[in-house]
RNA sequence: GGGGUCUUAGCUCAGCUGGGAGAGCAUCUGCCUUACAAGCAGAGGGUCAUAGGUUCGAGCCCUAUAGGCCCCACCA
């Protein structure tokens, strides 16, 4: 068998087989089943233009890490995935495809157009689907959704309508952000800030009736000024009290416009008169609406000016803007220019500046809603992990402006509106209305738009389940558990997830949000395509395995936090994965031809197997503990240490005497290997969540009576397997090891000389502490035997000595003794051990420590100063021995 | 302008409800010891940003300061 295992682990074609393996069997598929728990977790959606990166790959892992921890434990775990279709990335690439092939959107139609869409969808869609299975995802497949499916539309259609007659939905015109290359409306969370250094054009306005007077603005765009309807100052600038009510004459046009006062204007910034162009600026509309103003639109969807813009109709808006500023510096009336950096709002998806414009659009009304989502928070039926992120939740919340859902696009969900083409009368309704509610003409017209991608997605959670049909699904795995994704998306997506449910299904439609970070390049930059600095999951995948890549997001990370990606992480990770296959190809060669049957009273077993028994179970408790609190970095460093220090390095060394002995002792050599096996499986499932593939290859190789790891039982603390003495017994072997291996090392002792190890005990009891496992250590302590005495006797005058907490340790090395170096080594030790006295009587003589400190840990304090003082005494005498 | 968050070993980061500073990588020194050199053993390395405060006790709680990052916001 030795012969088939290879020497280091080889992640390629055991991931596949292994996944395909769990898919034959149906292990990721959930069922409704009222004899289990029920536990839930929707995926976020990724969009059909998807292709997997790090981000997915980290929010992936996390929820399969929960998914198969909670299934282990016995939950009916539902891991619901699917796709979004993305209204604008994917038809930007719709659009981009028919463009390739001499095809132009709006000459094939909307019909038409929808149809190479969908094809894109089959062509393209699954692809991201297929990257996250090479992940190990155990999503239930069987139940893959696509946010415009059947169910899902209707869904959309439910909640329009529903939120339409609750008054909650309505139509206005009002100034949206317009994205001039996308030609569509876009939200206010869509638009990204970012400042740009632009210039600060002052420009005279000239009063009406008073020759040689003028009104001095400041404008960031005077290309808008087409569209002025007015000049404000404050109502308190005594600077221009006198000239409100007055007329002004606006440049480059024959229209007049009024100066009026308005809090809105800041006296201190710019000249303290603002140009007021409602059409064209959201500040603008607001004053415009107190004041009656007229809103003059200058500009056409593609931000060209319009036939309203006199001799610029037709330009771009800064063609227009360059010759603006020249005609009316030629007039004279270009004060001056001065530089000027000033937030400019870009489309997050093409970049281009929003220009904000007065059109006709669907909003959903907030502040209802927005309460609701947040009391949630408040009562805690909502809680973000870490909390400090509810904050953020909270603050958007605050602040939130009714949403503008409607999207000047073909892909996606139409908006459910008709409007009579007689009398204009809008009917909102499931179909098209036979005839006009108001009029009864016959003529009617569905409305153009589609609905923001979100709009669908704020559904998910329940409308994968089947929502709005009352569902066993629905019933049984709603509300979710557990959302995860990043902080990138609470705006987006959490929040109308929030009150969207909470509005159609009175519940939170989840319980937990666990939040996680961005993972940046090794130099802590965002990866992006523009920088093209991005790493390919797929590729670390293929070099190192999904198992790596997994313990390599997981690793040091706390919820919340960015995280840097190197790749000497996951060579690590990888060798980790190597590390437990090798261990247990050690185990499995021993066990080669035998059967091992559970020692039938473990209380009996030796102190070494006790500890490492008793250590795997409270290393169980502690996982399962930071499991619960999505402690995933840390649960995972839990086990990681134990495999890695506690078994491999202690206990496997241990155990191998014992194995090596196995003919002339096959009992304790039996008991050896039931232990080494037993420890090594429940820590394996243990880890399985985190390295699925190399846990169950282990698993199915050691167990082959077993099935599969992903459906064995997770461990469970076990008050039975508890073995505070022997830990305690084996703690003090460990420290006399150390001790020696130290010394050993100061003194150049070479490796293959073994000597004998005396070990004198403080008292009878430790002496037996010792006497019991001291032969396990044989090979650790580079021992060629060692022997437990009372006294010294029989041990020369010139063995080194060793101080540890239970007496003292000898090697015999004579011809290797240099008395002033082992005088300095014990100089050292005196120091180290003064030291921690000085530290312990601190302490211990403060009054107000004694009185108000925890007893116990007064009591501890008392316990480490008398151990310190007695191997201080050791030591002190020792050193008197060998000086002349 | 408002809010959040961070500052811990050379690098990247952990550090759970306050009770003797940790890991990985890197560095240095020994080892090819019959599971593993993708390994084993050992070592060096930190006034936990600064200044105060609360406390018997602070990396952890409070306040201020400096610097970094992020988010939100209509200052023309």
């Amino acid at each position: 068998m030795s012969k088939e295992l290879a020497k280091t682990y080889d992640p390629s074609g055991i991931e596949e087989r292994l996944y395909q393996k769990w898919l034959d069997n149906g292990y990721f598929h959930a069922k409704v089943n009222p004899d289990k728990k029920p536990f839930t977790i929707v995926m976020p959606p990724p969009n059909v233009t998807g292709q997997l990166h790090m981000g997915h790959a980290l929010d992936e892992t996390m929820q399969d890490i929960l998914i198969r921890f909670r299934r282990m434990q016995g939950y009916e775990a539902l891991w619901q995935p699917g796709t979004d279709h993305a209204a604008i990335a994917t038809e930007v690439k719709v659009i981009e495809k028919l463009k390739s092939e001499g095809i132009d959107k709006n000459e094939i139609g909307r019909e038409e157009f929808l149809k190479h869409a969908w094809a894109w969808k089959e062509e393209y869609g699954g692809k991201i689907i297929n990257q996250l299975k090479k992940l190990g995802a155990s999503a239930d497949w069987e139940r893959e959704r696509f946010t415009m499916d059947e169910g899902c539309s209707k869904a959309v259609e439910e909640v329009f309508i529903k939120l339409y007659e609750k008054g909650y939905i309505y139509k206005g015109s009002r100034i949206i952000n317009w994205c001039p290359v996308c030609q569509t409306s876009i939200s206010d969370a869509e638009v990204e800030h970012e400042d740009q250094n632009g210039s600060f054009w002052h420009i005279n306005y000239p009063i009406i009736g008073e020759e040689g007077r003028y009104v001095e603005i400041a404008t960031t765009r005077p290309e808008t000024m087409l569209g002025d309807t007015a000049v404000a100052v404050n109502p308190d600038d005594d600077r221009y009290k006198d000239l409100v009510g007055k007329m002004l004459k606006l440049p480059l046009t024959d229209r007049e416009i009024p100066v009026i006062a308005d809090e809105y204007v800041d006296k201190e910034f710019g000249t303290g008169c603002v140009k007021i162009t409602p059409a064209h600026d959201p500040n603008d509309f607001e004053v415009g609406k107190r004041h009656n103003l007229p809103e003059i639109n200058i500009m056409n969807d593609d931000a060209t000016i319009n036939s309203l813009g006199g001799k610029y109709a037709g330009m771009d808006r800064y063609e227009a803007r360059r010759q603006i500023v020249k005609d009316l510096d030629d007039l004279g009336l270009l004060v001056k220019v001065i530089p000027h950096s000033h937030s400019v709002g870009t489309h997050d998806r093409c970049g281009t500046t929003v220009e904000p414009l007065i059109k006709p659009q669907w909003f959903v009304k907030m502040d209802e809603m927005a309460k609701a989502a947040m009391e949630v928070l408040h009562t805690g039926e909502l809680e973000f992990v870490p909390p400090s992120f509810g904050k953020t939740y909270l603050h958007w919340l605050e602040n939130i402006r009714d949403w503008c859902i409607s999207r000047q696009l073909w892909w996606g969900h139409r908006i459910p509106a008709y409007y009579c083409d007689e009398c204009g009368e809008v009917a909102v309704a499931r179909e098209m209305p036979e005839k006009c509610p108001k009029c009864g003409c016959t003529h009617l017209h569905q409305d153009e738009d589609t609905l923001d991608t979100w709009f669908s997605s704020a559904l998910w959670p329940f409308s994968t389940l089947g929502w709005p049909e009352k569902t066993p699904e629905m019933e049984y795995f709603y509300p979710t558990d557990v959302l995860v994704t990043g902080y990138d998306i609470i705006f987006f997506w959490v929040i109308r997830m929030v009150f969207s449910a909470l509005e159609q299904t009175g519940k939170t439609p989840f319980h937990h949000v666990l939040i996680h970070g961005l993972v940046r390049d090794s130099l802590g930059r965002k990866m992006s395509k523009s920088l093209g600095n991005g790493i390919d999951p797929l590729e670390v995948i293929e070099k190192y395995g999904a198992d790596a890549l997994r313990l390599t997001l997981i690793t040091g990370n706390a919820p919340g936090n960015d995280m840097r990606f190197y790749w000497e992480k996951v060579e690590s990770s990888r060798n980790f994965a190597n590390k437990i296959w090798n261990a247990s190809r050690f185990i499995m060669m021993n066990l080669e031809g035998k059967t091992i049957k559970e020692p039938e009273n473990l209380q009996a077993l030796c102190p070494e197997d006790k500890w490492i028994l008793s250590r795997v179970n409270t290393v169980t408790r502690e996982v399962t503990e930071n499991m619960e609190k999505y402690e995933l970095g840390i649960a995972v460093q839990k086990v990681y240490d134990f495999l890695w220090d506690e078994f491999c390095d202690w206990y496997i060394e241990i155990a191998k005497v014992r194995l090596w002995n196995a003919k002339e002792n096959p009992e304790a050599a039996g008991e050896a290997l039931w232990t080494l096996r037993t420890a090594l499986t429940q820590a394996l499932k243990l880890l399985h969540p985190f390295m699925p593939f190399v846990t169950e290859e282990i698993y199915c190789t050691l167990l082959p009576e077993e099935e599969s790891i992903m459906i064995s039982s997770w461990p469970v603390y076990d008050d039975s397997r508890s073995f505070p003495e022997a830990e305690k017994a084996m703690e003090l072997c460990m420290e006399a090891v150390r001790g020696i291996r130290n010394t050993r090392m100061t003194m150049n002792v070479p490796q293959s000389r073994k000597t004998s190890v005396y070990i004198v005990g403080r008292d009878e009891e430790f002496c037996s502490l010792y006497q019991e496992s001291c032969q396990s250590f044989v090979n650790l302590a580079s021992a060629k035997d060692i022997r437990v005495q009372t006294t010294k006797e029989g041990i020369g005058d010139d063995a080194v000595s060793i101080v540890v907490s239970g007496g003292i340790v000898y090697l015999p090395l004579e011809d290797l003794v240099d008395r002033a170096r082992e005088l300095e080594r014990l100089g050292k030790e005196q120091e180290r051990l003064k030291k921690e006295i000085a530290r312990c009587e601190g302490m211990l003589n403060n009054p107000n420590f004694v009185s108000k400190a925890p007893q116990a840990k007064v009591e501890a304090e008392k316990g480490k100063l008398l151990k310190y003082q007695e191997m201080l005494d050791k030591v002190n005498s020792q050193i008197r021995q060998m000086e002349p």
